[in-house]
DNA sequence: TTGAAAGCGCTAACAT
DNA sequence: ATGTTAGCGCTTTCAA
């Protein structure tokens, strides 16, 4: 690896100061013609390419947005399978395994996470900003959102990956935005769906479409999106005239760890039975009870009635494929950075929160047949 | 916006000299315990976060990795829609649409370009590495790419997005994976799959296993991974003794502009009629020609089979089920971090060529029934 | 239109 | 164990 090409070599090649080489770059119309084409011509020989660092730290930006998010998925020890032979035009099929179809699980289709991030990704290249991904583990702690923030200019946020606190602490260093409804973070401007409206809306579906009365919510309350969800669920139930619980069930926290276990408990001997529904927090927890109840054998929407929040692709390709709040993911990732690029231009600029509409989409899970 | 605290900040506050500061942060073990506390609450109390730019430049290194595709969505024109009212607990259910499923389309699943950046994610993450997201469109000519490779300290770049040229002028600077079979460049390293073998091995499934006689191979082969599998299409025809084409038609290119075309032609009165197979250089182009087929109402696999490569998602999932040959994508992408960790820890290290295999899997759409 | 020079914030010798 | 200091490569006044 050669030693890398700098403003001075080029400046040296071309006969002219560093300032000249600079201004080439930047004002390209300030500078002669001539010059410009020699200068230009230099930098092509020496493959001159500007340092991002030296650019950022005397500009004052780095010219890149950040995304975070942590891993959802606990990766396995790392291993690379590699060919067992070099392939020549003469290698026999033989070579290639044959299988029938194959394993994947829903796990590999985009989720939420993916979805945003795709709309950060293609705001972000429209309007001529890297993009800095960045995921921590939980055990990471605050140490790897710290690094990120250091390297942009804004940073989007995902839900629950960072704490309140640390994120208000941020937001007085760079502009930040929080993919989430949460309107009560002091700093950070946010861009939310409407979680009330929606859950309680498919709440409401249950109860009016299919006449349903015993209604089971599934998920924590720990998240401010998660909250409103379930403020959506009880005001559905209010105004349906049912008993309304005063928070969420401990047992149905929607993990794949505990969901199985508690399921089995319903219709243990002494268990209390199935709900009518199971209304559920997100897809990921709708897509986990789906799995527990056919484990067990119980039908949905026969037996029991399933819908989740999200509208992440496995849930339409799920079978019974499932009823669901749909948030508009992409465009929420593309508010996010436009939301970030205008606070960049206008660092005094007022906290905003923005809130997109959601849709409920009927599919087989809650007793719609088949469209 | 405050203005950004810096080592000299937390330095006088601490009252130390600015090179206590920074060792406090890079070799903590190398500070008095008791100076690193003080250190440590300077910095707490300024919300002091170090600037990556600084660093980098001062290094010599950026501590991020990139990976630069380009963009295969076209993005429409972008407009954030808006929740007509906020949403209060008294909203109505009537506030939110109600749509009976979806129209989703395939495009929403992980394509190939998705599964080898979870995986490339997964690896920088585990590794401490920052990772830097760009694409450009093919508009943007080589500045995109120029753009990056100033910000990174290493590069990985999925096939097509960057010209051979290219790729190799910036393996020059900093080290480069190509994500594809061609070790023909000079300079980057590859990590590839056995393109060859596998489409050698579907293509032979199909007749030995199916008595196929007439396949026609669909793909243009400008790209070198392309050039490799139809290379085994060849072989396999060769191998059973069949006529063998010396180059892929150019009417049969997958793309979605011209393949209902090209379908519409084999199908009119003077037209060639239909080969018994379509064996595609992608899933994408397989997905395309298995939707103009549906379009004419040719069945599949029963009028005619059709393979792709790749093992993307959406193939599993359409109706019928789509024959391929799966790449380890995720590994593929995990591996390219791998090479680019090494190759800078070492860069006088040797240019490397990586071969995953692949497998081939069969579903619907070749006749064999579902398992 | 171009050049000289002063930083930007940090790291890493080297000195103490 | 800590401080002094010289850059890292670039942008940006300010002069010429």
């Amino acid at each position: 690896m050669a030693k890398a090409a700098t403003v001075y070599d080029v400046a040296e090649r071309a006969g002219v100061s560093i300032a000249t080489v600079s201004m080439t770059f930047r004002r390209p119309h300030k500078v002669k013609e001539e010059t410009r084409r020699i200068v230009e011509a230099a930098a092509e020989a020496l493959n001159y390419v500007p340092s991002a660092s030296a650019r950022g730290l005397a500009h004052g930006r780095t010219g890149a947005l950040g995304l975070y998010s942590f891993d959802y998925y606990l990766p396995e020890p790392f291993e690379v399978p590699v060919a067992p032979e070099p392939t020549s035009a003469k290698t026999r099929g033989g070579d290639v395994a044959v299988v029938r179809d194959d394993d994947e699980d829903l796990r590999r289709f985009p989720l939420y996470v993916d979805e945003v991030q795709r709309g950060v990704e293609l705001e972000c290249w429209q309007r001529g900003y890297a993009l800095l991904i960045n995921g921590g583990t939980r055990a990471d702690g605050p140490t790897a959102v710290t690094d990120i923030v250091g390297r942009v200019d804004g940073l989007a946020v995902l839900p629950r990956a960072v704490p309140d606190d640390v994120l208000e602490r941020i937001a007085q260093r760079i502009p930040v935005v929080a993919l989430s409804e949460n309107t009560r973070l002091d700093g950070p401007s946010t861009v939310g769906a409407d979680n009330r409206g929606g859950m309680r809306a498919v709440t409401e579906h249950l109860i009016v479409g299919h006449g349903l009365r015993d209604l089971q919510f599934v998920g924590e309350a720990g998240w401010f999106d998660a909250r409103e969800r379930f403020a959506g669920f009880q005001a559905a139930l209010r105004g349906a005239g049912l008993r309304v619980p005063r928070k969420p069930s401990a047992r149905f926290t929607g993990h794949p760890q505990d969901t199985g276990a508690a399921v089995a408990q319903l219709l243990s001997p002494g268990g209390d039975g199935l709900p009518e529904a199971f209304v559920c927090v997100t897809d990921d927890a709708a897509l986990n009870v789906m799995a527990a109840l056919a484990e067990h054998r119980v039908r949905v929407p026969e037996q029991v009635a399933v819908t989740g929040f999200d509208g992440i692709v496995a849930g339409r390709v799920v079978r019974p494929s499932l009823t669901t709040v749909r948030q508009p993911m992409q465009a929420m990732g593309r508010a996010a950075v436009d939301l970030l690029v205008d606070r960049i231009a206008n660092p005094e600029g007022p906290q905003v929160a923005r809130r997109l509409p959601v849709e409920v989409v009927l599919r087989e899970s809650c007793g719609c047949s088949r469209p």
